[in-house]
DNA sequence: GCCTCGCTACTCGGATATGAGGTGTCCGAGTTTTCCCGG
DNA sequence: CCGGGAAAACTCGGACACCTCATATCCGAGTAGCGAGGC
């Protein structure tokens, strides 16, 4: 069981977005913050472009902005984005292999292996869910208030 | 994040070991029970052996069984048997690359990215190891209170 | 001098290689049973 | 008839292929800006 590893690489680009309201950040630039592979990154941006997270502009001073505001980014939103949405337990419903089976009933539901660990994902994503980026950012400034303004001037000094 | 497909066998396997308790049962006819691949379920249930979760015994009559009492058995145990300790959001400490980083700093701690994906994770686990194969168990004949019995009779009609 | 057209440079976007890990299989180690032989 | 030993059968255990998906990369599509040429 192992996340995408650009799970981690988005949600901390969409903090530094964040800091850089209403402007577009190319995937290079992006990337040289973290020392990260440029196309690599693109990918995953790409994806939570798709997914309405991001907006994007092609050419000369184009690039990726967050596409709403901040307070409306949940931790799910990026997970789901980057991970897809599918579960991770997956009830194969081997209840339906079984002696004594009901062929018609759909045993993720009715499976109570499958109840169990449903339920704890669940619970799992709607902790996610109540986490927003905002939060996040929030959380970042209390601990070091000098963060947004050192990534917005790294930024706006970025020569390549 | 996909979880391991043996995770679901071992579950269902341990609740039905749960019912002929004191008793050898091989892995064919474990795998028989559910229409399983024989020798990759059985890949899965010496991994439960190594994780003190079941016993097992070689040669005519042998098998696996309960290596301890059901209700001292969690779903986290066989997850973790199966699907390894690691967690699933993998925190890189990205920021250590990043500008105006600590070396020195643990980011796995500091981070709040990671703070958050981790008290989710630990939850999602907490929750795993607050249920056991006995609530399990107790459920399901519950559900359907002829179950136990039906499971042992099919058995020890079993065949091959 | 100013407008327009075309070219260039730069970006995203998706199609394409590569590698690790989950999935599936096979043969050897070990133990119990059973059968045969000797007493 | 009884006991012992060897062989056979059956099981787990780990080592070995295969195949899917995450990882990584590259080239084409599209757009904004710039410059040259004409009015």
């Amino acid at each position: 069981m192992k996340m995408n590893e650009g799970v981690e690489w988005a949600m901390h680009s969409c903090v530094n977005l964040s800091w850089l309201p209403g402007e577009a950040v190319t995937a290079k630039r992006l990337a040289a913050f973290y020392d990260l592979p440029t196309a690599y990154l693109n990918k995953q941006l790409q994806a939570l472009t798709r997914a309405g997270i991001l907006s994007s502009t092609s050419g000369p001073k184009g690039g990726f902005q967050l596409a709403r505001d901040p307070r409306n980014i949940t931790l799910l939103d990026i997970l789901t984005a980057i991970d897809g949405a599918d579960d991770a337990f997956r009830c194969t419903q081997i209840l339906k292999a079984g002696p004594g089976a009901d062929p018609k009933a759909d045993y993720r539901e009715v499976c109570l292996v499958s109840q169990a660990m449903r339920a704890a994902e669940l619970n799992y994503r709607r902790e996610l869910a109540g986490q927003t980026i905002a939060d996040i950012v929030t959380r970042v400034e209390a601990q070091s208030p000098a963060a947004p303004e050192n990534t917005r001037t790294w930024f706006a000094n970025l020569k390549s």
